[in-house]
DNA sequence: TGAACATATGAATAATTGTTCAAGTGAAGG
DNA sequence: CCTTCACTTGAACAATTATTCATATGTTCA
């Protein structure tokens, strides 16, 4: 292997902790998945049940169920029980805001 | 199951192509994984080579390689030669902005 | 209390994916 | 040329994960 010693040095004191770089990862994997981004772009309008999420993601209520936790638990979405039904919405901005900024790399252009 | 079909015409019109959803899910994929979240940190400071790279974070050169070209295939890295040496480096300003979106939302607070 | 409804959960299966190992490029230098 | 060095690539294995199916929870209403 050749030298690179200085430089190693150097960046590796700008890395961030581990820890810190896993919770990263595990976020990013959230957002790494069709169903569940589906999911977060339908609530972007409005609270939905989760059988209105099944309906238009034409999939079984325990299949969105199932995401809707993973949601939940990471802090993206919230939910609130009306009667027999549980809304879900989004829990902040974030969600939108990243979702935005997917957007704009993969439109934009990149010559070749 | 009970009955919301306005509410759903209203957010399937709203919904993106299910192709480009797929996309955005598919970038998002690359982000979580730590690894690769290593690799761009690394890259935000300066190019580095690949058995530099791997130095770094105390893996193989095979597995930093397999890396690199999922990163490279999304437009995320770009790499020059010089020689014997490839030298890699982040290709555009987004990473760093996606990744800085990211943190956003881990160190914001939640209260319960 | 009991039936019906909306949702949650657990176990199982199938598919995806990260790393390793072994072999393959391609450039530099004797 | 032939070797060495930096890197890439392909196949295989292990680990993770999304969905399904069956069952459980919790709420409403008769």
């Amino acid at each position: 292997m050749h030298d690179h010693n200085d430089i190693l040095k150097k960046v590796k004191n700008e890395l961030p902790d581990d820890e810190l770089l896993c919770d990263l990862a595990d976020l990013y994997k959230i957002f790494g998945d069709t169903t569940r981004i589906k999911i977060m772009y339908a609530l972007f309008e409005e609270e939905l049940c989760v059988c209105a999420i099944a309906d238009l993601l034409g999939m079984t209520q325990s299949a969105i169920s199932h995401q809707l936790k993973i949601l939940k638990d990471a802090d993206l979405v919230a939910n609130r029980r009306e009667g027999k039904t549980i809304y879900y919405h989004l829990s902040d901005d974030h969600v939108r805001s990243i979702i935005a900024q997917g957007f704009d790399h993969l439109t934009e252009e990149h010559e070749d």
